[in-house]
DNA sequence: TTATTCATGTAATTTGTTACATGATTCT
DNA sequence: AGAATCATGTAACAAATTACATGAATAA
């Protein structure tokens, strides 16, 4: 039972501060609902799966008859964040993943949100380049909607590599 | 039993050509596939689908031994992909189904592709908008690493709406 | 008094991914 | 002889989405 994308994203929310699955759900439409939406059908399994593999603690709280149930993480939670933050990037899947790293990048060391823009802009600086073969190689052979969506890649990746190079020089 | 992404992609390619299953992989790959990863895990049952639905039809010829089936796209099949191509698009999702779109507007109508970029433009004009608002009111609040999650938000949006507004000029 | 916010979750379905299993043909 | 390409697919698992179900407190 390993964790997945959208549950380190709760336990990493929960590490800015201990919260419940709706107070969770409130900050996440807030920050990375843009491109992740968060649902209460995924985070209160998530959040159940955290606590059962040891990863946060659950204390409960009834204040007129209303059940509050906050979230804390446990060090074994700690330690899979820190690793789940130092892990290379996905960049393929668009920017959503990529985003929700971003986004909790504070909660490493200093040298890994340096690392880790390093990694996405290799990553994306290989993309565009193999697209560019491709693009030359399919060049004549397909149509204008075609071609344009191999442009588009490229016109993609040459945007995340300058964003990150610029984003890495501001930090 | 409604189609997803996936099949309309494949139901896409047979339009082109109709195909056998390891003939499409091959097409997604060299493609689609730097978005959009296809499998025969995903293929081959979503040809199955296809077909038991009157999307497509297969036809078996066996060459020494070897089965190879190609499936061709059916009347009811063109008018599904027809109906999806003018659809609205979701930007949400990333560029991944976005750019499956654009690779297929070639089948549409000639007036499809203005529409669709149109709709595009204005989606990502309403996500960029939305995003400073919730930028401004974060602002202080908020590390450098979330507000660049925000800001990163922002700038792709932004090169959305550029790169659509180029791109329609263009056709 | 009615709508919204706070607060919990489950169940079903759909969708995607990975790994496995098989075998002929053709190129080196 | 061995590797790569052509060609089929299934099974298991993981993940996401939607819809459903419930109910107290509070703000309009």
């Amino acid at each position: 039972m390993n964790l997945a994308e959208g549950d380190f994203a709760v336990l990493g929310f929960l590490l800015f501060k201990p919260m419940t699955g709706y107070e969770l759900k409130a900050m996440m439409d807030l920050t990375l609902g843009h491109f992740n939406r968060a649902s209460y059908g995924g985070i209160y399994p998530s959040l159940k799966k955290l606590a059962g593999g040891g990863y946060v603690s659950m204390s409960q709280s009834v204040s007129g008859g209303k059940i509050r149930k906050t979230y804390k993480p446990l060090p074994a939670g700690k330690r899979v964040f820190q690793a789940w933050l130092k892990a290379e990037a996905e960049i393929l899947r668009g920017p959503g993943p990529l985003l929700t790293r971003v986004f909790f990048l504070g909660l490493g060391g200093r040298g890994n949100a340096k690392a880790f823009s390093g990694g996405v802009r290799r990553a994306a600086r290989e993309r565009a380049e193999w697209l560019k073969r491709t693009k030359a190689a399919v060049s004549g052979k397909a149509d204008v909607y075609q071609e344009s969506t191999c442009q588009f890649g490229i016109d993609y990746y040459e945007f995340l590599q300058k964003w990150f190079e610029r984003w890495e020089k501001g930090l």
